[in-house]
DNA sequence: TGCCGATTTGACCATCTGGTTGAAATTGCG
DNA sequence: CGCAATTTCAACCAGATGGTCAAATCGGCA
């Protein structure tokens, strides 16, 4: 029930724990879904016995919770980036280089989110009604405020950011069958880069 | 064991049941994933005792099975439609539409194909390999002669497909978000199908 | 109508799974 | 070193889950 860490917290061997545990969870629920996933699994990964581990997180879905915790704000940074102030094009390409390069560096977190929303967001509905939502729109009316400036090309705003989203996280989520259709000799994530800039200016231009 | 329907099948009833444990199925694995989902809920959604239900399909990976193996086809059909002979950018956009109405038509087959890839896609990796791999080839050189031919512009094929695929299935998959970030008042499929439309075209644009 | 295979089900089973417990091992510290 | 707090884990538990089976019911046809 209580976390320790109560005056001087032992954080030595808990910081340690905690980390193996929740790395463990990740890579386990982000592969198998949350139903999918054991606790022995879990355990198993971290090195941990199952008990020991419900030792440091009280049941399953405090460690699912956890890591959705810490998920939307590492999901949200690369759009908080986007300038107003900026450049509209070099801004947004920079947006779609930033979540690209999330995808590639953090494909168990989009895996994770993807299929939180596929199961039908029930942990972090109100957290894509909320904060997600209020921050889409504020860089919605941004990206609207350009397009009136005839800055860049007139676009629906929330579907230029959803097809931003679309396209980089289906190079995390989609990786195996991307590979597969490739078949050897290719760099995903590269080939990607070069892509999404190549379209996205094409998209853009005024 | 049998499939049943030997000489002459009591077709009524088994065709029946099997559309309905099916239909049951695609709703609940799609929803919570196979690991995620149970027979009890499986049949309760059929409307048929768990036992009646393993009478029709032998075990839960055979109604699993079956579901998968109906899917790869609906999902490349769209695809086999891509007529060589035809114009360019009117073939293309029509690939767009078909897929992106797809994904407004059976938003459950798509997520359930992307559980399956999300989880690294081990019951039909070889059909990736194989038959998807096989026609995106294909297409892809068609794509290459049209951007030789200059009557498109010059884009990595196989990126070019997996955009499509991105775009319009972001809006079957990734639904629920889409809706909460949207919020009341919008048509999310009739909104996407035209941002793709322009999206398309200014791409394919020589 | 009565028969026979097709269909349906209640009861049951072995295993798995999330979670608990109590006691032992380890650790940090005065 | 000694001891209290922290950490670890073997053994266990209750409920869920995939699957089985024998018996009951149904449905079409001779």
């Amino acid at each position: 029930m209580a976390e320790g860490q109560q005056k001087t917290g032992t954080t030595r061997i808990q910081a340690r724990n905690r980390e193996a545990i929740l790395t463990a969870a990740l890579e386990v629920f982000s592969t198998f879904g949350f139903r999918g996933s054991t606790l022995d699994q879990i355990a198993d990964v971290a090195g941990l016995s199952k008990p020991n581990m419900l030792y440091y997180f009280g049941s399953k879905d405090a460690i699912h919770a956890e890591l959705l915790a810490g998920l939307l704000d590492t999901w949200l940074d690369p759009l908080r980036a986007l300038d107003p102030k900026g450049d509209p094009v070099a801004e947004i390409i920079a947006y779609v280089h930033r979540k690209l390069e999330i995808s590639r560096l953090y494909p168990r977190e989009s895996r994770l989110f993807a299929n939180e929303i596929l199961q039908g967001a029930p942990r972090i509905m109100s957290a894509l009604e909320g904060e997600l939502k209020a921050l889409v729109d504020e860089k919605a009316a941004v990206l609207k405020l350009w397009a009136d400036e005839r800055r860049i090309a007139p676009l629906p705003p929330h579907h230029l950011i959803f097809s931003i989203w679309a396209l980089t996280q289906h190079y995390a989520d989609f990786d195996v069958q991307v590979r597969a259709v490739l078949g050897e000799g290719h760099d995903p994530f590269a080939e990607a880069d070069a892509f999404l800039d190549t379209l996205f200016r094409k998209l853009l231009a005024p």
